[in-house]
DNA sequence: AGTAAAAACGTAAACGCTTACGTATTTAAC
DNA sequence: GTTAAATACGTAAGCGTTTACGTTTTTACT
């Protein structure tokens, strides 16, 4: 493997010479600068990044550190992976590598014995998940390194995040199922304590009051199919004159349609379901679902892009970024069918 | 930030004696050690790796790179992001850290400006994903490094591989669809280009044999739930006696599920169906599908255990890793009726 | 007590770059 | 043509460790 020293000795200048030639920087003229680059890709001449790393105390390294979740039974969520993707997307493009870890409760516990930060190994971070502490984000904040979190927000402190428009989609998929000539609406809703959740909640309340309806909230414990399926049932046992649901997630969406099912209701026909999110196997199920699209590719994107604008200024202050869902319109909502001229 | 020399100054040594305490090398007494290990916890002293990188020629880094799908849609195939948790929960144990990336078509193409190699930033590698050409594989052993593929066979080569054992998971679900008395079964197999599906196919046959059936075969183009649906339509047109299908992958399981209630087929009254993969929907859809496991977990485990084993010992001889696959039954398969007592 | 071997520690040279500073050479300005 | 300011390059000191090779001290053995 070349190293710096070869080319120094076949163009006989020092290797500082070679160095400012090969990174753009001023002090070589343009004709040596030219024939050392020519050169340095013939050779495949590639700086070893530790040394450069040790000289320079930059490791061209961003990490990106995922929450595991220690409610959930499936640790994979498929949701982080995609933000990594959209990541890797713009990384490749810069000259930085990404490192990937997850975050378990003893890095929590003991910020200060986190490796990835306290033997130095990146630049800079990304820290998806709702549920990171807040006191974690401090300590990592204090390194002074830039950070971006993703899908999670800190009141009243200035640091970079990413996150989708839970209420703005809220309210236009309320708005989609107002539109469709529905008035009785059924909300499926997940625990008080869960952010999103609350936040798409006022969504579908705003637009439900700007068109002058009163929703039929439920709330449930968990987010999963299965107290999807449960939410219906008990929703339309109390008002059986629902002819919509909206569900703050795809997979209470796709439960309240099975138990739709096996009520004899027909979807959409005699009722319209939406989610939010759009996962993949929404666009599997029959009838397939229409939801709200969290563009998760594209908040790894956002988030990376960021980090990569803070390390090039330092000087940037915090911002939020906040992106659009879209709906995705599908075959689980329909017209309001006019039964009784009601 | 402590660094070596303080703890140096502190105990009036050598920063050598210091390192060498540290890193469990002989040459220092072992009162000593241990109180230059209790201080440099107490300090919250980790060694900085860029340093510790040139010093010794090892970066502690592995990397986990995974072939872009030039066919797929969805980019973000949840398969290859099990995998890297298994190979986190290795990693994570150990010293080293982990590295991702995709792997594009101008990688493959000039190996040689694959810079997590060429910038020497691992020290090791997974590289997963089928359609990893074999001269890139090639290359990368030929840079010395520990190599792991997985998900990926190369014939006659000599290097670490884990795959899951397609033939006999497939040779267990015939057996298994056999066991309940099926003895007109339908396969849905994918393209003859795919080699998974075609050992898949070979598991199937050798377990129809063995019982002394032939199966009915229908080879699709693509491996989606909509080339499954089509396939039960026109296998069942042509065999209507047909009582169970086994498909080569979950999603052409689903999709043939679908068709068959179209058809006014009940699962699993009037036929079982089972499918390979252990996707997350199939546990989610009306009746649940029966299947196959591949553990993509622990794949990436083995792999990362691998890895750790042959950094361990440059020594070892490439070995070759099959996890095998189990049965998960659900819905989807059942007895089969005893109609006019055929 | 004397000697050899083992253990404990120090010295200093790497590792392969970047970069502050100094020197020589060119260009620009009058 | 002289002087000042750019420009081009060289020198050498880092960056924070590891480690080969010395040197000194301790241990073991006769």
């Amino acid at each position: 493997m070349a190293l710096i020293d070869q080319l120094a000795q076949e163009f006989e200048v020092s290797i500082a010479t070679v160095s400012r030639a090969l990174n753009d920087k001023p002090g070589v003229s343009k004709e040596l600068r030219d024939r050392i680059v020519a050169r340095a890709r013939e050779l495949d001449y590639t700086p070893n990044f530790t040394a450069r790393s040790l000289a320079s105390s930059r490791t061209f390294n961003i990490g990106y550190f995922v929450r595991e979740k220690p409610n959930l039974v499936l640790q994979q969520d498929p949701f982080y992976y995609e933000i990594q993707h959209g990541i890797e997307a713009v990384t490749a493009r810069s000259a930085y590598h990404l490192s990937v870890a997850t975050l378990t409760y003893s890095h929590i516990r003991k910020p200060s014995e986190f490796r990835p930060v306290s033997e130095r190994r990146i630049d800079a971070m990304i820290l998806a998940g709702p549920d990171i502490p807040t006191e974690f984000v401090m300590a990592m904040l204090k390194t002074s390194l830039p950070v971006v979190i993703v899908d999670n927000r800190l009141a009243n402190t200035a640091v970079n995040s990413v996150n989708c428009d839970d209420e703005g989609g809220a309210y236009h998929a309320a708005q989609h199922l107002i539109r469709l000539g529905h008035r009785q609406i059924g909300v499926i809703a997940g625990p008080l304590a869960w952010a999103s959740s609350a936040r798409r909640l006022r969504g579908y309340t705003q637009a439900a009051q700007e068109a002058g309806l009163r929703l039929h909230i439920l709330h449930e414990q968990e987010t999963s199919l299965e107290s999807g399926e449960s939410a219906l049932r008990r929703l339309y046992e109390a008002h059986p004159e629902i002819t919509a649901i909206a569900a703050v997630n795809d997979a209470m969406a796709l439960g309240a349609m099975r138990a739709a099912a096996q009520l004899g209701l027909r979807v959409p026909d005699d009722l319209s379901v939406i989610g939010f999110d759009n996962i993949a196997w929404g666009a599997m199920n029959h009838p397939t679902l229409t939801t709200m699209n969290i563009p998760k590719v594209q908040m790894g994107k956002e988030a990376a892009m960021r980090l990569l604008a803070v390390l090039e200024d330092p000087e940037l202050m915090p911002s939020e970024i906040v992106v659009p869902v879209q709906l995705v319109e599908r075959e689980s909502t329909a017209l309001r069918k006019e039964v009784n001229g009601q």
